[in-house]
DNA sequence: TCTATGCTCAAACGATCGTTTGATACGCGT
DNA sequence: ACGCGTATCAAACGATCGTTTGAGCATAGA
């Protein structure tokens, strides 16, 4: 038993996501991984074999649950969902999940940086597991704008992915106002994110 | 005379540009930089002093011209103007840099890397040095819009920069349909992304 | 012609990277 | 009490990083 609450395993992975969202998949190394872990630094590939892995694994931890929740939202919707609706099951769970105290606002940050990195790897890796929830959200959308034809529609998911994805990872950075408190201050966030994708989406 | 027709300062810039763009600033090495613009390792530290410094220059060398066209076509811009015609002053140039032959496309996604990356040095360097292009469109898009409170408007634009600046990363990723040219193509992409803004600014 | 200056070059510097090794300690079933 | 996987440890591996060095070459001014 570790002399901490948490397994080596978890400790690592919650190292490795506060300092790859701070300092990239490679401005942070192993070294500064393992050290804020408190752990040794031959842990991380004995766990989980290299660090490309454990960076998969940083993804996979985090994606298993969000694009769970994201896909159980959808699948929550009655038929007469508005184009909102579907934004707002998208977007909720991954702005719950930055509030989040361990760790998930750095998570989200990573999120974005996988966007702009075009590793290939890792690029293949997201693609391989996680590809079909976009397919069946971009599905969703697609039935709530049936004005729009299928060339146009792929033009505006792209900049509405990476306007959101952009916004949720400066969410935290944000600074509230401080009259209101966390749980208001999310249902704003969300309201604007998901007027703003709407509008855009929508607009003739 | 360097045997190649551009010197060895601007070659290592193309070659520091297209690999920063591509593997990152922690990722491109100076080894491969050189090597890809056929020029000594030394030569770096010797025109530019560090890498830091070349990556400041690769802002530099891009950034004067673009936000001079910015401001610019703001400049041209009536008082009868709309939000579109803000939102295209601003766009445009990077549209057209991103068309360029000589490495325009690769600085545009160099550029959503900057927003993604939180590096204090680089952020500090481009605050400094073109924060007021930024301080001056925030005013031009609230003269136009005037209902919205200054609060609102603060979400609104930094989801709009985070979108535009992510969209233009990925404009030369997008395949064009083939049955139209280039010219007609940046024109679509521009009137999606500025629709797309405009929309997302103005909705009640 | 001699000198000074700007530039390029191969080579090496110390530091840090991801990864591997071999020894050591722990816990559990027999 | 013993043996056997599992896990942790300090130490070292070769590779690569940004940077520096000092010699060598060219061109321009005196």
């Amino acid at each position: 038993m570790p002399p901490s609450p948490f397994s080596t395993k978890e400790r690592i992975l919650d190292a490795a996501e506060e300092l790859f969202a701070r300092r990239g998949f490679d401005g942070a190394s192993l070294r500064q991984v393992t050290s804020s872990a408190g752990v040794n630094l031959a842990s991380v590939n004995y766990h989980f074999g290299s660090k490309e892995k454990l960076i998969e694994e940083v993804f996979r931890r985090r994606l298993d649950i969000l694009n769970g929740q994201r896909l159980d939202a959808l699948a929550q919707l009655s038929a007469q969902a508005t184009l909102e609706d579907v934004l707002m099951a998208f977007i909720q769970p991954a702005l719950e999940l930055s509030r989040e105290s361990r760790g998930g606002g750095a998570f989200v940050r990573i999120l974005a940086r996988a966007y702009v990195e075009h590793d290939e790897q890792l690029r293949s890796f997201l693609s391989d597991n996680y590809g079909d929830v976009l397919k069946r959200f971009a599905a969703a959308l697609a039935e709530r704008l049936p004005t729009l034809d299928k060339q146009e529609l792929y033009w505006r998911l792209d900049i509405v992915t990476g306007a959101l994805t952009y916004a949720m990872a400066n969410f935290g950075i944000i600074r509230r106002q401080a009259d209101i408190n966390e749980e208001q201050h999310m249902q704003q966030v969300m309201q604007h994110l998901v007027h703003f994708a709407a509008a855009g989406l929508r607009s003739a």
